[in-house]
DNA sequence: GTATATTTGCAATACTGTTGCAAGTATAAA
DNA sequence: TTTATACTTGCAACAGTATTGCAAATATAC
């Protein structure tokens, strides 16, 4: 799975890149980099840790995520990873009780009509609210 | 204008208080920290200009806009803002040409429906692409 | 097994945001 | 208009977040 999944993006295998991915395959939220850290039990140096990060999302592996602070939040989503390209074309919800991100992979973004002269190439949104365990 | 909405939220009138609401009235879009020091000639500590913004967000004369990258994003809506309460249930469009992130107060974000459990209590939409003025 | 290309870790640096405290300013009341 | 009080500002220090260059280490392909 973590095999396929770089060899599939000709990254080289590295022990830092399979732990990070397999940390996003059995994580179904979202992680910022400080999880990262946290869950690899700081073995990584930070600076790896970004530039894994980094190449995931230029290889489309992972993806980013908005937020209102300054925090970049990435989420893997497992439907496009497996196609090798990527979509990221779902909605994404935030619990303001446990503070988890959620990829609700089967929400898509709705259309929304734009003014004259706007031209949309890429869409995102995000939910605040409770979610189904917290509720 | 700029008094009256100090006024209108019991705020003491300050020169850096009417220069950021100024900045944010003469500009369409969206301003984060680092546009707001340097539109103001660097005249305010950069502390002023954090505790400013956080005022005016406690007020609901600004709010946040999501970015997927480690920068927050301010922007006042005309309509929201003299109406001294805040909906922020527009949809936000950013520019991949110039960068620029606009208010679109007259494109609502539209409901989705959501997974069984799961409770909105409010939704954010960006849409990036090519603004009218970039085309 | 070795050569090459890539990746990692370290050090240094820059940017972003927060807190405590003293000095300065705005507001309201006399 | 003047004064007392409350609020706001600027400075200094600090903490967290992210980037770059370079040498050492590792993975890949032959």
């Amino acid at each position: 799975m973590v095999l396929d999944i770089l060899k599939k993006n000709q990254l080289s295998v590295t022990e830092g890149r399979k732990k990070i991915l397999e940390l996003f395959i059995n994580n179904n939220g979202a992680l910022a980099h400080a999880d990262i850290e946290k869950k690899t039990g700081e073995s990584f140096d930070r600076v790896t840790v970004y530039r894994t990060l980094n190449t995931f999302v230029e290889k489309g592996i992972i993806h980013l995520i908005p937020t209102t602070d300054n925090s970049i939040l990435y989420a893997l989503c497992k439907d496009n990873c497996e196609a090798g390209h990527h979509h990221d074309n779902h909605v994404h919800f935030i619990c303001d009780v446990c503070g988890k991100t959620i990829c609700l992979d089967e929400v898509t973004v709705p259309q929304v009509k734009l003014p004259k002269g706007f031209k949309p190439e890429n869409a995102q949104m995000v939910v605040k609210g409770v979610c189904g365990d917290c509720k």
